[in-house]
RNA sequence: GCAGGGGUUCCCGAGUGGCCAAAGGGGGCGGGCUGUAAACCCGCUGGCUCAGCCUUCGGAGGUUCGAAUCCUCCCCCCUGCACCA
């Protein structure tokens, strides 16, 4: 453990010589994170970061954990070029303690203090709030990228977004952080977390930000509001299926970010199936990552039923009409259903089905398949 | 308050009386191909035991043989201007 796996994969670390000289103090640092509650999955991207914290933990310090229950109610504006949608607030004390939860796969529990921003913000009064947004200026808010093009755009922002970033940078006070880590997007925020410091007659926090991991679709940055993600929690065939979607030119930045590994020199393929395995061993460990491959060969590479098939039911009528059973077993619609059936993507016992009514005796022990990856088995 | 622009199927976005379950794109799904759930090509993509029927275009009424499209009222959003300070 060293200073290189502090910053590792980091894209800014700011001011220069920051980090160096909070280092020096020879104390155990404060070094803060902030998340938004508003889902419940920790995917692999926001993982690099917290792996980030984890390393700062080996070395002593204490991780800072914010739970934006109070932020997410306003939304935090990076990378928006839309207001974001705010949740209800029970959901987002649910989220929030799930998160917590899954933050201790990576995080050490007895290192970490998890703090929700409502316990100082809840509090905050208008004269405070004054006082805090004297920190910035209007300018200084448009200044920033994403505002600057919505402004152009004469998309609509609000007031409320505008004042994230000094919630966020007051959170920084409130916790007194040394450090504040975040992914690149979040460079702004965390920068007007040292202003708000020294509004407040602090040392203001060293910020480090670290590389975004794009999505499973090799485009977007991982996030859970677009749906290409990871999660750290999720089953490991899920995981290691997931994985194995992701476009070739996005293996070597998952190699990097996900495994702090240097990509090895294999062709896409094999590279991406350690890829794979590795992600899955890290986060279910070494067992599951060999089950999960050999399910992904199974299923995938040689089209085969998996080890472990469902079981269901077949209702009593003879022929049984087969669109209505399986919108049930799959969670489909009885025209989607259709649709898998008139596309030829419905086997019984391997063989494609192409009618609606099918027999009983047709059907009972017989392994149902409807596209590459649901499968079902009829008992009776 | 005034003026203008909007609210369309999962998302973006066309459509201004019938040919509209609604263009196009995205996403998703399916098929082909592939030592990948990569890439590429093709197809499907509201619901319903489905050659038919039902529901959908912010909401409620109305005109019409027929409305996403026209009228009335209402709700919501955006931009600009004004008012107040």
């Amino acid at each position: 453990m060293s200073f290189a796996d502090l910053t590792r994969n980091a894209v800014h670390v700011h001011p220069e010589g920051a980090l160096e000289q909070k280092l020096a103090l020879g104390r155990p640092l404060r070094v803060k994170l902030g998340i938004d509650p508003t889902g419940p999955d920790i995917h692999v991207g926001f993982a690099v970061v917290l792996r980030r914290l984890a390393a700062f933990q080996r070395l002593g310090h204490i991780a800072v954990l914010i739970v934006g229950d109070y932020t997410a109610r306003i939304g935090d504006p990076s990378g928006r070029s839309r207001e974001r949608q705010v949740l209800p607030d029970d959901v987002l004390d649910r989220n929030a303690e799930l998160f917590a939860e899954q933050a201790y796969r990576i995080l050490d529990r007895e290192r970490t203090e998890v703090r929700f921003n409502g316990e100082w913000l809840g509090k905050l009064d208008y004269a405070e709030l004054v006082r805090l947004t004297r920190t910035g200026t209007v300018a200084q808010l448009l200044e920033r990228d994403d505002f600057a093009q919505r402004f152009r755009g004469r998309e609509p922002i609000s007031v409320s977004e505008l004042l994230y970033p000094f919630a966020q940078g007051y959170d920084s006070v409130a916790v007194q952080a040394d450090v504040e880590v975040g992914g690149t997007d979040q460079l702004y925020n965390l920068l007007m977390g040292r202003d708000v410091m020294a509004n407040y007659g602090l040392e203001p926090q060293a910020v480090i930000t670290y590389e975004l991991l794009v999505g499973t679709d090799g485009v977007e940055k991982m996030s859970k509001s677009q749906g290409n993600y990871v999660g750290i929690d999720e089953p490991p065939e899920e995981q290691f299926g997931k994985v194995m979607s992701i476009p070739d030119a996005a293996l070597d930045q998952w190699w990097r970010l996900c495994l702090d590994a240097e990509p090895p020199r294999l062709e896409s393929m094999k590279s991406k199936l350690a890829l794979a395995r590795g992600i899955v061993d890290l986060y279910n460990g070494s067992e599951a990552a060999g089950r999960a491959e050999a399910h992904f060969t199974r299923v995938v590479r040689e089209g085969q039923a998996p080890e472990d098939v469902a079981e269901a039911g077949l209702p009593p009528d003879d022929p049984v009409h087969l669109p209505a059973v399986l919108a049930d077993c799959f969670g489909l619609s009885t025209s989607e259903a259709r649709r898998l059936i008139a596309q030829g993507a419905v086997k019984v016992d391997g063989e494609v089905v192409d009618e609606l009514e099918v027999h009983r005796a047709r059907l009972v022990g017989a392994l149902v398949q409807a596209g590459k990856r649901r499968f079902v088995r009829f008992t009776s």
